[in-house]
DNA sequence: TTGAAAGCGATACCAT
DNA sequence: ATGGTATCGCTTTCAA
């Protein structure tokens, strides 16, 4: 039987060479739908996230498909466009074609429902259900670490979505090291951009975002106010989008792993998938703070006690 | 005959309801592999892309995935990651996946060979193995146009890399309206970044990009230099990435239209696989110009002779 | 070690 | 209109 070139089985190293040759001769291709049929297996995995077109995702889904190509998979995409709904319909979807698994990126505030289906949750620490992730809130320490180690002691953290976890967790690490040091305050963008002017003028030298597309934001506001970064305001960014590297001045980010999450996620539903055993319980990633052009010292550098 | 309830064949509208009642009680889900072995379909579509890390791509796939789920495919995507060769690897491992058809955006100067597999080719007009594509080179005149509307007569063109086919359609676009009228020059990243403020302090009011990646860029090194955007420069840029609008000044653009032209792709493989007539010889989808706050009238308007 | 044959679960055709 | 059955191409088990 030809399938003995497989590798396995037991077959004479002659009669193995003699079946190979005659299948390169034939055009032999495996059909994948029988072996499917047979095997109970697709090798395919599923991969959904919230939204594609925001500029987190790309990367990420990019890793994921490498990894998973390197496993021997093909990766089915699902984007759940930022709907809940469509993101319990994009599941159903996928196990309808019989994926062997998924990873999955869930809709903020979400708990998706897998059901029996080998699948890898890459989210948060703070998420039970969380399979592999980067660890946000040490994330989010660094960069108020940084700010700190350059003099700044009046911050303004700025997150994109009250609703996210993700960029909460970022916010408890900032507000963590903030807290006991440095003068700070919370704003959401969901409730309208700050002044950055009016605040600057009150004493702020630094600003930490939770995503690179708000601190971009920022250094817009704050060259239309004439307000020079980094010499009067220091910004931080998140995910280290290909922005931050084309705005001028450049921009400070905390950048994740994908590679490594992706890589992680991928063998993990892996070894589910063989029913082996799962040695990842919620594995964390850590962050990369890269310091650009965007952030300084602080001008008038507060030696004295927090405030 | 539990098939029946599938809709075709004759059957009792009585047998249908019944066989459809037990089937649910049994919770019976059809298997893609069986169905997929049986009929030579796998209901699966690939998407060929070279680099999803791009920000262009991210919205197309996005689209590319609402179109094929809307048409009852999945989309496996094969990320070729700017590599030729790893383009003709991934097209393999579709094909071996046993997939119905390819959307594929080439490798920049590549003519894929797609071998006798339903597939639809985003690219450019110019390219005769085009299916669908935005105009590019109409989206070029449209920007030039805007810029001559608005006065300005001496223009730099910027675009980021020669090689590719449709930054050169753009160009094109660009340069057939600005000829006979302006003054122009065109550069490529590749070759450097040219100097703003000395091509400023030369006469140039208004840049063309053919990226809003690059536009973002020009943006950063004219507020470095101190030009004022939009009083001193004008800048349009290409695909209105999500970053268009969250730098400030926010970037005027030409946009594509992503979600047509996935539409019209997707439908262009599904008669080819159903061997339907193909009414799709090389469609054009128009882009769309979205003038924001980076364009201005020209400062100095010359009502003049062009140069 | 090799050959033969039984199924995986749908579909489609053919008798009834 | 309905029930029965051969078949898709591969994997796996069993016999030789």
């Amino acid at each position: 039987m030809s399938n003995a070139l497989s590798g396995k089985g037991r077959i004479s190293a002659e009669m193995a060479e003699r079946v190979r040759r005659r299948a390169d001769e034939v055009g032999f291709r495996p059909s994948q739908a029988a072996r499917a049929l047979k095997t109970g297996r697709s090798g395919i995995l599923g991969f959904v996230m919230p939204d594609l077109s925001n500029p987190l995702f790309p990367k990420l889904a990019q890793s994921v498909e490498i990894a998973a190509t390197k496993a021997g998979y093909g990766v089915l995409i699902a984007d759940s466009r930022g709907d809940v709904d469509e993101q319990t319909a994009a599941i159903e979807r996928l196990r309808q074609r019989g994926v062997d698994g998924i990873v999955i990126v869930p809709h903020r505030g979400t708990r998706p429902k897998i059901q029996s289906l080998p699948a890898a949750v890459i989210h948060t620490p703070s998420d039970p259900l969380n399979t592999v992730s980067s660890d946000h809130a040490e994330g989010g320490r660094q960069a108020a670490q940084a700010l700190i180690d350059l003099g700044h002691r009046d911050i303004l953290i700025l997150g994109g979505d009250r609703a996210s976890e993700v960029q909460r967790d970022r916010i408890d690490g900032m507000v963590g090291v903030l807290g006991p040091v440095a003068r700070h305050r919370t704003a959401w963008t969901t409730d309208g951009f700050p002044d950055i002017a009016d605040l600057v003028a009150a004493g702020v030298t630094g600003v930490l975002t939770t995503s690179d597309l708000i601190a971009l934001r920022v250094l817009g506001d704050a060259y239309q106010a004439g307000i020079k970064v980094p010499d009067d305001l220091s910004i931080i960014g998140f995910d280290d989008m290909p922005l931050a590297t084309a705005v001028r001045p450049t921009l400070s980010t905390v950048a994740q792993d994908v590679g490594q999450i992706a890589e992680k996620a991928v063998t993990h539903v892996h070894s589910l998938i063989n029913n082996e055993q799962s040695n990842a319980g919620g594995m964390v990633v850590p962050m990369t703070l890269t310091l650009r052009a965007s952030t300084a010292a602080a001008r008038h550098h507060q030696t004295g006690e927090p405030s």
